[in-house]
DNA sequence: GGTACGGTTGTAAACGTTTTCGACATCGTT
DNA sequence: AACGATGTCGAAAACGTTTACAACCGTACC
């Protein structure tokens, strides 16, 4: 006797029409050379009975799956922006998009993404979306986009946005308002966009002639967690920054929650700027000046990219940069002489 | 000769190994009954070539694949922040966590649900977390836990808020400020979670002697857009209610945006109040007065309830209900004489 | 009336695993 | 020396599909 929970699978379908396993999968898939009414009635008992083929086994037979695979490091604002993008993305096309999220604990398990990455390359789905990642090496002709990529040249398609251009606006902006005294909160050292923008900082500061001082820089990793620190000992230096730079917004909304703890105003007492231009950053208070790199549109274009790899595998592998843009707020102000 | 794109199955490194594939999958799942030596030979032959089993084949097989799925209808805020204690809760399992998420578009599709549902459970997932899902019918067996579940009395285990008793909450603070036209903005009418919050109102409203009045009730159906028409008509009636509750966090700044683009302040002009206490609710301005229902928790509970339910499949299904409390922020002002 | 052919269907192999079962050694016991 | 117990391992079936191939049937053509 059949257990009620067991599976309705294409011989259950193929026995109540009365024809083989093979002409079933013909009319599911689609194939030429089955009659009309042979279709019709095998279509009819496929509704009747609720069938739905099996992914794992039409995945192992065909290694054509039609799902698509993001891994994100955590369920954060920037991943989570991006996997909207990603999957308005997906919706035009036949694919559907699953996700793995690690635990955000970045480094407490160091397999975790080669795990996810070799569990879902080649097998579960047909290519594979890598956000954020750190060191990975992956087979380079898979099938395989990387969001904002690791340091150094990437043998794989990418998808990144003008950090060093955004960064060097955001402290031409900060310079302009007359700030000389410009501190900097650095993200993720393995991150290619982590080091653009720092150099993007240093670059201008330089630039305008006033000239880097290593003592006003400190990493806040991309994380709100990891800021708080840092942002304290900038903040309660003998001789503080009028101004400072995040290398993220959930780094530059940290930062004006700490100064507003330390009982400074924003941006009275301190200006902050960010980078991402994630929601958040329109809805704090004050709202933060930031510089936008529309993040739904890298998921959105990393995504088309991906899929285009997919159908086409033997390309040269592309590098996305998309455009960034001041986004003026109320967390910056000129410095009262 | 062997294409570079291949993956290496557990063939190659019995081949590698010399010896059968039977005694690689005993090494690779830890069986009784593999002499030590050839153990680690075995083992080291794995980690050289950096197989990984295919997770698929293996589910084929086995019917085991420790997965647990999350179905979202979108990805926004409550989905989001469902997700992050779902993947709290599964850290410590031995399992991990794959999403499927919906497009947003509540209706576009009926099938998706039932789709990714079908295409989990019983063959990539072990079991299946459902997000606030329209109507989906189940075999009551199935490893499913429901959160947010779909209006009349569900066989399949559950999690809920106290979502009556919040409502009441909610509406009495409203009418201890001193309101008596208090509006109503309600969410997805099938949802369970819905029409006890519209019956909460009811209920608080009738208590106080106040009565009901149809015509300060509109449907938001828990996003944004569609909340915008509704809250345009509330607040442009000829006699506009002085407090709107708002079925969630979403719709209640979806409103209080639509009345400051009226040129109405809040909350000197208009109260609002909400449900959820989502992230952004803190960093609204004005910060939004809510209902807290901890959504990690539930989350996380949905989580710890489908573990318990795939180890021990013949349980009478569970019903959670977590608490919920009223959290005062600057949305909600007494009604001034 | 035989033959060729197009259209329709079934048979069986293959995908990469897990697991049952039996084969073979080895060793201790009588 | 024979036998059973034990430890180690391989052969092969099974999971639910897809698809190459062959088989079959009817029709049209010579």
């Amino acid at each position: 006797m059949r257990k009620a929970q067991d599976r309705i699978t294409i011989g259950d379908v193929a026995a109540e029409a009365g024809v083989s396993i093979a002409t079933v999968s013909r009319v599911v898939n689609g194939r030429y050379g089955v009659a009309p009414d042979t279709s019709s009635r095998v279509q009819a008992v496929i509704d009747d009975l609720g069938y739905e083929s099996s992914l794992v086994a039409r995945s192992l037979r065909s290694h054509r799956t039609s799902v698509i695979g993001i891994i994100v490091p955590d369920l954060e604002p920037f991943s989570t922006e991006l996997l909207k993008g990603a999957a308005r993305a997906i919706h035009s096309t036949g694919y559907e998009l699953i996700v793995c999220a690690g635990d955000g604990h970045v480094g407490a398990q160091v397999g975790w993404e080669r795990r996810y990455l070799s569990r879902l390359n080649g097998t579960l789905a047909d290519g594979t979306l890598l956000v954020t990642p750190t060191v990975v090496d992956v087979a380079h002709n898979a099938p395989v986009v990387v969001v904002d990529p690791h340091a150094g040249a990437s043998p794989l398609p990418t998808v990144a946005s003008q950090n060093l251009e955004g960064a060097m606006t955001a402290t031409d902006y900060l310079i302009g308002l007359g700030h000389r005294r410009i501190g900097f909160i650095a993200g993720r050292p393995d991150l290619e966009s982590a080091r653009l923008r720092e150099q993007g900082y240093l670059k201008a500061l330089e630039r305008s002639g006033i000239g880097f001082d290593p003592g006003l820089v400190r990493v806040g990793e991309y994380t709100r967690e990891a800021t708080e620190g840092p942002a304290h000992e900038l903040l309660e230096m003998s001789d503080p920054p009028t101004a400072i730079f995040a290398a993220n917004d959930v780094s530059a909304i940290a930062t004006m929650d700490v100064a507003q703890s330390l009982g400074l105003s924003v941006p009275d007492d301190l200006s902050v700027i960010g980078f991402d231009n994630i929601l958040e950053s329109a809805l704090s208070s004050p709202s933060l000046t930031t510089i936008d790199q529309s993040i739904q549109e890298m998921g959105y274009e990393a995504t088309r990219l991906l899929v285009e790899l997919i159908d086409e595998p033997d390309q040269e592998p592309a590098h996305l940069t998309l455009p960034t843009e001041l986004v003026v707020r109320q967390s910056c102000r000129a410095v009262t002489a």
